[in-house]
DNA sequence: TTGCTAAACGGAGAATGACTCCGTATACTG
DNA sequence: CAGTATACGGAGTCATTCTCCGTTTAGCAA
């Protein structure tokens, strides 16, 4: 790539993540461009969708989550206990930014979304702490992991959307996690 | 009102639930206002925000709600299948629209909006529905009737954006009934 | 019937946001 | 340093929401 499309490249990127901050995913492309000093056509030649734009911005997240997976594979507090605080961190982090988790949650069903390898990554990562759990007879089996990322997908959403607290959220996932508990 | 406010009024709301049908509660109100052969300015002065139109809408509702919830506290049949049948109907009526499930649990929680006295006979009716197993024990007591609702509204949205079959929506209520169920 | 007026109409157009097209500028290469 | 592929950028189109205000008309009273 030229070094000024670099340059622009890096700078939109920065920016868009910025502004997903403040204003959240579905934030104006437009204002991302004129915010970065560059034309919308320089934003649109770099990430032909919103989507492309999201998924570079969210880089980062993969060793967070495989972090916080593998903490919750490993850990020996009661699986009540692990799987909230890792569907707690699992919320937390597709709710980063406002729009995020319908976003998401839209993605990981739909294979050509830019965004879908990531939630793959996501899916995947909550597939090894169910199969855990699944291996020590604790949850239930006849629910895979995409079903389970929906369901807490969906909490996310409602939270997401209502601006629920994380209290009120806990408290949901609660209910979710004793459907899946088997005890 | 005017005879021909009247007319014009009624043209909207049945010219709305047709194209609401068509393509989703996101539809564009000039659609409508096209279709009903009246201004833009007719359509917004009947109805000030898309909201209005929605509540004109689905007015409808609340008799087979009502049913549906009245059926549930009535019935001997096993109370994971009572709870199992009266969500799907919840799911069902609030996602007869696309769209339908993100607006009607967002407005749960907003007293402003012009649809929350229709959200309000939905919470209601769930919670006749939880009070019944609440005094027969068979579900937990730590979660108000708008927390549940909040828990299958997400189920909603999710299997509302995502495409999901009856099929696959069922089996994430089974995971939330679980969840409530004490025994 | 006619004339008056409050009520209602409707469409032009402003505002916002997504997205494209293409003439211009410039980074690299030889 | 000249040539060219690469990249830029902003004017402009399209879609959608929503408003403003000049025009029309329903309903009523004389």
């Amino acid at each position: 790539m030229r070094a000024d499309a670099q340059k622009n490249y890096d700078t939109i990127v920065a920016t868009a993540t910025l502004v997903f901050t403040e204003k959240g995913m579905d934030a104006p492309l437009d204002e991302i461009a004129t915010r970065a000093d560059v034309g919308p056509g320089t934003l649109y030649r770099h990430f032909p969708t919103r989507e492309d734009l999201i998924d570079a911005v969210i880089k980062s997240w993969i060793a967070q989550i495989e972090a916080a997976a593998h903490d919750a594979v490993l850990s020996d507090s009661p699986a009540r206990e692990v799987l909230l605080s890792w569907f707690a961190e699992y919320v937390a982090r597709i709710s980063r930014n406002k729009g995020g988790p319908s976003k998401f949650t839209s993605a990981m069903s739909n294979p050509q979304s830019p965004i879908f390898s990531k939630c793959e990554v996501l899916r995947e990562a909550n597939e090894r702490v169910l199969d855990r759990f699944r291996v020590e007879g604790v949850i239930r089996a006849d629910i895979d992991s995409l079903e389970v990322c929906r369901i807490i997908g969906g909490v996310a959403m409602v939270a997401d959307q209502t601006g629920l607290d994380e209290l009120t959220t806990a408290s949901m996932l609660g209910v979710v996690i004793d459907g899946l508990l088997t005890t």
